[in-house]
DNA sequence: TGCGGTACTTACCTAAAGGAGAGTATAAAT
DNA sequence: ATTTATACTCTCCTTTAGGTAAGTACCGCA
């Protein structure tokens, strides 16, 4: 770092837009959550498949691991066979559930 | 129409995000309504250029053409040399703004 | 006479997202 | 012995978003 005065103009660069879509943009990561939100409950992979259709399985493989990543969502693995994985919220993805719902609702009303 | 019972499960295709996010996504949609919207008024191209720094022209145009064409903003050509053209929010675009400040306030609030 | 300012368009290129279809491991059920 | 079920991965392909750089039209100003 050297002591250079960074322009620093009234610029919307690095607003809280750019965080948070970094996080939930991608075809299906609002509907994963809002998925596992409605379920009131952690959902399997492919319960996941199903409600999403039609997501590819690399896409929601995808998903997930980025939805995670984020810590939106925790995945827990039951070590058996066949192999049994759930996808629930985490807080800061139950945090992130309002803005979801507004999103949401704003867009059914426009659609009628 | 023929009356065929469609299958309708507990599908997420049609809710309001994919409406939703047909008109605002992209990397400069939402910096573009929101900087409008702190401008308490109108913007002229240029204005915007300047504030969604590094936007390129193409970028600017394209996301200006798409606002419009979702009737998110309007566009007022005034007929003189040099051009003046002053882009704004519509009443279908104010009513974005609330949804768009929960998204940018969860960010900031998670970037501290 | 040629430069600057405004609001663009056009052509070309690259990177990233997402889809399709096949393959993998393991054990229980038939 | 074959099928079924789960939760994936891998490879190849197409589509789309966005960037770069240049050009355009018109007039006032020096």
């Amino acid at each position: 770092m050297e002591d250079i005065n960074y322009i620093k103009e009234n610029r919307l660069e690095d607003t809280g837009f750019a965080y948070t879509l970094k996080l939930i943009s991608g075809k299906y990561k609002m509907q994963t959550l809002y998925a596992i939100s409605l379920n009131q409950g952690p959902l399997r992979y492919n319960e996941l498949k199903r409600l999403l259709t039609p997501i590819s399985f690399k896409s929601l493989a995808n998903t997930l691991r980025e939805l995670e990543a984020a810590k939106l969502i925790y995945r827990k693995e039951y070590p058996k066979i066949p192999p049994k994985v759930e996808y629930g919220l985490t807080k800061l993805g139950e945090s992130l559930i309002p803005v979801l719902d507004a999103i949401c609702t704003w867009g059914e009303k426009q659609m009628k």
